[in-house]
RNA sequence: GGUGGAGUGGCCGAGAGGCGAGGCACAGGACUGCAAAUCCUGCUACACGGGUUCAAAUCCCGUCUCCACCUCCA
């Protein structure tokens, strides 16, 4: 039994897990903000936190899982203005769609979600802490800011002198004592929401609210924070210097995942709305794209063209065949068995490239399995594909995704069993121009006919039509 | 300028001193009335130049190209 080993940005090793309590793992990982609808770049994000959460569950840990919403930011004040609505009704809808799109590729809801807005004790607590301490200082016009020259140590995570850092380009209007010191609270302008603080009437500034909801949710020390490869800094540096300024032990792994990319580029939003989730799901069933996505190593850039989202469509609906004709054999579905190599390989800093090779010989010997009528290496095969499916939070069988089976399903396949009989008599009396046509016809319509030596059997071409529950708003 | 990451066959994508990961595509074969599905076989790649070693895609030195971060970011 190989042992869970996972990579560490703080170490840029990967080193056996060992949780801080035994039996319990605290995860908290950088959500939303919530100021434009989500991409399939932002849900990789999830989906990647969303399968560690899983193997670490699968492994027998009780998991704790924190992924915040950031509800009120200078992006969503500037969208407020854009879109005519008050701040938080655009945080609220787009934290709707954010919601929708990981619901939509099973992305499991995490243990909870906090937002920033609902914190403001915890962080003036937090900043009243850093004042005292003499590290934060507020100059006076309604700012607070950390003052990075008093830290005993920063920028650890990513490995920088502050010296070498750029001048920033926000300088505080003179207020600050260096240039690189960071907005623990920004002053309200004329107009803007704010809260009361001893320091005056003001919102908070972008890293503060993690460190708050942390430590209100995971307490001083807690075991993964997790974030794309863009929050290494400034943001999770400064989490680091503002916690651990106040004696917080803090995160004990960092993890970060890497980019969707375009042309071997960051995805942005300007690049149009084609890579949004919503859009996608109207082109693909959600399991898909989720299979896309997770078929690359979370560490490694996943570049997005259309050409390889469609190969693995095809790779997935094979390995969802292959499950539907075990099924449709064995007269019942094999349930989910996680085999020694596939733990290897997820123990392996979440080798997910190498589990879809066994993934791939358990598909092989099953589908030979299949042809020799051998049931039981059959029924083994496919608890095997089913388990490593199960893993990816991609198991066909997960209600998650849907029951196609209904009522019209079952009217549906009477009427697809009966052109098959016609189709039968003409096969028989070699009648193969009539045969054919009944085929093609049905093809037209989405229905694929395979001959099989238990006789023909049929399957709809998947669409996104076959699953509208998860185009629903909910 | 500083800090990281990447370059692998037609394509995607693992691996990290020796024994061809895997998939897709393609070609041949088996099966089939023909297909489809499935299985079998084939396709010996690691940016470039040096070096270390019995042995290098993997380690070392150098070079080139691309990407990310350096206070908006998943």
């Amino acid at each position: 039994m190989s042992a869970l080993a996972l990579y560490d940005t703080l170490t840029r090793t990967t080193s056996p897990f060992v949780p801080l309590k035994s039996g319990e793992v605290s995860i908290y990982l950088c959500g939303a903000t919530v100021q434009a609808p989500p991409h399939i770049g932002h849900v990789r994000s999830g989906i990647n936190f969303d399968i560690l959460s899983r193997w670490l569950t699968k492994s027998g840990y009780k998991v704790t899982f924190i992924r915040n919403i950031t509800d009120i930011d200078d992006k969503i004040l500037a969208k407020a203005v854009v879109e005519d609505m008050p701040w938080w009704a655009v945080a609220m809808k787009y934290e709707r769609e954010f919601t929708f799109a990981y619901s939509a590729l099973n992305v499991l809801p995490p243990t909870y979600e906090p937002r920033a807005t609902g914190h403001i004790t915890q962080m003036i607590e937090l900043m009243s802490d850093l004042i005292a301490k003499g590290i934060a200082y507020a100059p006076g016009n309604g700012d607070v800011y950390l003052e990075v020259r008093k830290l005993s140590s920063y920028l650890t995570l990513s490995r920088q002198k502050l010296d070498d850092l750029l001048p920033a380009g926000e300088t505080g209007d003179g207020f600050k004592k260096d240039p690189r010191d960071f907005a623990l609270w920004k002053a309200a302008k004329e107009g803007e929401p704010f809260w009361t603080t001893p320091w005056g009437n003001g919102r908070p500034g972008w890293h503060l609210e993690c460190s708050a909801m942390i430590h209100a949710y995971l307490g001083d020390a807690f075991d993964i924070h997790g974030g794309g490869l863009d929050l290494i800094f400034p943001h999770h540096e400064n989490e680091i210097a503002q916690s651990q300024a106040v004696g917080w032990k803090f995160a004990a792994r960092w993890m970060h995942n890497a980019w969707v990319t375009t042309s071997g580029e960051k995805m942005s939003k300007s690049l149009g709305n084609s890579l949004l989730v919503r859009a996608m799901l109207e082109r693909y069933r959600g399991i898909e794209i989720r299979w896309y996505l997770v078929s690359a190593h979370y560490r490694s850039m996943l570049e997005f063209s259309e050409t390889a989202l469609n190969e693995s469509v095809v790779s997935f609906r094979r390995i969802e065949n292959f499950l539907h004709r075990a099924g449709e054999k064995l007269g019942y579905i094999p349930e989910p068995v996680i085999s020694q190599n596939f733990t290897d390989a997820m123990n392996d800093d979440l080798a997910v490239p190498q589990g879809l090779a066994h993934i791939s010989e358990a598909m092989r010997i099953g589908n030979l399995a299949l042809t020799s009528d051998d049931v039981v290496g059959l029924s083994a095969a496919a608890s095997e594909v089913r388990g490593a499916l199960d893993v990816l939070g991609c198991d066909p069988f997960d209600p998650a995704f849907g029951k196609p089976e209904n009522d019209q399903a079952e009217a549906l396949d009477g009427l697809i069993k009966l052109a098959l009989s016609q189709r039968q008599s003409a096969r028989a009396r070699q009648d193969f121009a009539a045969s054919d046509s009944i085929r093609d016809s049905l093809a037209t319509l989405g229905i694929i006919i395979e001959d099989t030596p238990q006789g023909p059997r049929w399957s709809l071409t998947p669409t996104t039509s076959r699953t509208p529950h998860q185009r629903e708003e909910r």
